[in-house]
DNA sequence: TATCCTTGACTGACTGGTCAATCAGGGAGG
DNA sequence: CCTCCCTGATTGACCAGTCAGTCAAGGATA
C-alpha cells in the first residue's frame, strides 16, 4: 500500500469502478469523460494517464468480465454433468453475476453485447466464443441422445443465450421485478423452457 | 403527384427511407444528419423542414413499424388458433418483416429495442405492449391446459421474444447465415424450442 | 542527517474539430 | 405577392484528447 505500484493500481481501479456507475446511469455515448473523472473523484487528465481513449475504459470492463464468463462456461462444460446441468450452471453464473454487480452487467449487455454495430463489433469474436462453447454442449448432448437432433446446436445456443439476456434486460429496464426470489427462480425457468424444447 | 401535398409526402418518405439505410450502415450515433440528406439527395435544411430533430426521424421509423407489429400480434391473438399457432404467426410476421426490409429491422432492434437506456427508454411503454399481448396468449393457453403452469406467462413472453430477437441479431451481425431456407426454418425452430418447453 | 536528483502520479485549463440546428433567402405555383 | 417547398452556409455548443506544469516519494551522494 505504501509502494507506488499499489497506489497506481488503486486509482486505475477507482476509475474503472466509477465508469461502471456512470455508463450504467447515463450510457456510454451520452456521458462525458469528465463525468467519469468527477464520479471517481479524480482529475480529468488522470483518466488519460491510465487509458488512451474513452473507449478503452469500456473495452477493459468488457474484456475483464467476459474472460471470467468464458472460463466459467469452459469449466461447466469440462465437468461430468448432464447437458441440462451444464446449461443450468451457465445460467446460474450469469444471473449471479447480475446479482453481484447489476451495473456492470447492464453496461456489458447494453453497451457491448447488444451494440454489436457500434461498439461490440470489435468484440464480436469474443462474443462468438461463448456461443460456440454453448453449441458444443448441445451438439454433444445430441450425439449421446439426450437432446433431439431437429434443432441445430447453433440455433439452440442463440436461443439459450438470447433468453438469458432478455430476462436480464427485463430486470435492467424494470419490465419485471428483480428480487432475490425472482433471480433464483429464473435460473430454473430458463433451463426448463429451453431444455424442455431441446429434449425429446 | 402534381399536388403539393403529394410531393411533400414523397420527399418526407425519401428522407425516412434514406435514414433507414444510413442508420443501418453507420448507426444512429455515428451518422451525421448531412449523411441522411446526402443519401436522400436532398438539401440539409429540408430534413429540418420535415423533422424537428434527428431523433424524431428514428422515432418515426420505430413507431410506424412497431404499430404494424402490434396490430399483427393482436390479429394473431384474436384468431381461433391454438397458442402454438398464434406464436408461430407472430414469429412468422417478424421474420418476414426482416426478409422484406432487413435494414429497417436492424435499425429498430439495434437502435431502439436493444438500446432501452438511451433511445428506447422513450418507447419502453410501446415495447411493453408487445410483451403483454404475448404473455396474454400464454396465460390463456395455461388456463385451458395446453401449456403447463410452472412457467409464468411474463417469463414465457420474454423468452419467446428474446429468442426471436437473438436469432435476428445473429443474422444482422452475420454470426449465422441468413438464406431464405434459414429464415423459413427459424420460424419452426423458435416455436418448437419455446413451445416444447411450455407444453406439458 | 542534510541536499539534490529523478521519476511518475496527478492536475485542469485549453484547443481543435465535429455536428445539430438555425436562418436568410431563392424559386415555383397559385 | 403570398405561401410553401426547398437550399446550404453559418453559428454556437459541446467534448475528446492534449500538454505544460506541480508535487511527493525514493534513491544516491557526501
Amino acid at each position: 500500500m505504501a509502494t507506488p505500484e499499489r497506489a497506481a493500481v488503486d486509482k486505475r481501479r477507482t476509475i474503472l469502478d466509477a465508469a461502471v456507475r456512470v455508463f450504467a446511469r447515463q450510457g456510454f455515448h451520452t456521458c462525458r469523460v469528465s463525468d467519469i473523472a468527477d464520479e471517481a473523484g479524480v482529475a480529468y487528465g488522470l483518466v488519460y494517464h491510465y487509458f488512451n481513449a474513452k473507449e478503452e475504459i469500456l473495452d477493459t470492463l468488457f474484456l475483464e468480465r467476459w474472460d471470467v464468463m468464458l472460463a466459467a462456461i469452459a469449466e461447466a462444460d469440462a465437468s461430468q454433468r448432464t447437458a441440462r446441468d451444464k446449461l443450468y450452471a451457465i445460467a446460474e453464473f450469469i444471473i449471479d453475476s447480475y446479482r453481484h454487480d447489476p451495473n456492470l452487467m447492464k453496461v456489458i449487455i447494453v453497451e457491448v453485447t447488444r451494440a454489436a454495430n457500434t461498439f461490440g463489433r470489435t468484440h464480436l469474436a469474443k462474443i462468438r466464443e461463448a456461443y460456440q462453447q454453448i453449441s458444443g454442449i448441445v451438439a454433444r448432448a445430441q450425439a449421446d441422445g439426450s437432446f433431439r437432433k431437429e434443432i441445430t446446436p447453433e440455433f439452440a445456443a442463440l436461443a439459450f443465450y438470447g433468453c438469458i439476456e432478455q430476462v436480464l434486460s427485463g430486470w435492467i429496464f424494470e419490465l419485471e421485478p428483480a428480487g432475490p426470489g425472482q433471480l433464483e427462480r429464473a435460473k430454473t425457468l430458463i433451463v426448463e423452457t429451453i431444455c424442455g424444447g431441446l429434449e425429446g
